[in-house]
DNA sequence: CACCAGGCAAGTA
DNA sequence: TACTTGCATGGT
């Protein structure tokens, strides 16, 4: 399936009526990584109180978080939720990019995406959400970050079936879009926010909308050929 | 009290 | 391939 989108109407509409920031502007790469792994399936107030007790330990950077005890690494972390896991995978990918990269996050960050992606893919605890996130903001380049707001609002607006599978969204706006790093930034942070403010029911309404972009205007954004 | 938040991996059929 | 389940804290 094809979809034409509408670019200018996208740029007028989020120029116009959003004011979506781009996530992840002033932070060093290795803690946007970081933000990246806490983030998995939590909010962004339980990453901040994670983040908040790695700062006062001192330990928001590649090489303490190399060196420190994974025990005190899950404590620090456990506001964000699934911490045993996410300690673990934070060890993982601080042990490769330490071993691999001699602890040079740009030299790796520097790679094709291809190759920037079956890394990360490859720690357990990293799957394609996560390494494209790290993509997109870390890395600075341009993929499409789908999550399941993307798909809960396109397939209510009838551009997609809501049991499309990852690869396949993200194909589709590969597709149909340039391959422009800060209109995926945007892009995607418009469709969190989107669906963070969407009501949880169905369908999208005037009631649940966010700044008066609704479903008819998504429609508008977004037009099947 | 229930529900869910910017997922992932392992298990089952 | 297509579902289901465990992982876990904190806010509403």
């Amino acid at each position: 399936m094809t979809i034409k989108i509408n670019l200018r109407k996208i740029y007028e509409k989020m120029g116009q009526q959003y004011n979506v920031d781009a996530w992840w502007n002033k932070e060093t790469p290795f803690e946007i990584i970081v933000g990246a792994i806490l983030v998995q399936n939590t909010n962004w107030n339980n990453v901040q109180l994670a983040l908040d007790n790695l700062h006062k330990r001192q330990c928001l950077s590649l090489h303490e978080i190399h060196t420190t005890n994974l025990c005190d690494l899950q404590t620090w972390i456990r506001p964000s939720g699934f911490y045993k896991q996410k300690g673990t995978t934070l060890k993982q990918i601080a042990d490769m990019l330490v071993l691999e990269y001699k602890s040079d996050i740009e030299l790796f960050l520097k790679n094709d995406i291809n190759v920037i992606r079956q890394k990360l893919l490859k720690v357990k605890g990293i799957g394609f959400e996560t390494a494209d996130d790290i993509i997109l903001y870390a890395a600075n380049k341009p993929v499409f970050v789908v999550d399941k707001y993307t798909i809960r609002i396109l397939s209510r607006i009838g551009i997609i079936r809501k049991n499309l599978k990852y690869q396949a969204v993200q194909d589709l706006f590969h597709e149909n879009f340039p391959k422009d790093t800060f209109l995926f930034q945007k892009l995607h942070a418009l469709f969190v926010s989107l669906g963070q403010n969407a009501c949880k029911t169905k369908p999208l309404c005037d009631t649940c909308c966010l700044n008066s972009i609704c479903e008819s205007n998504l429609k508008n954004l977004f037009s099947p050929t």
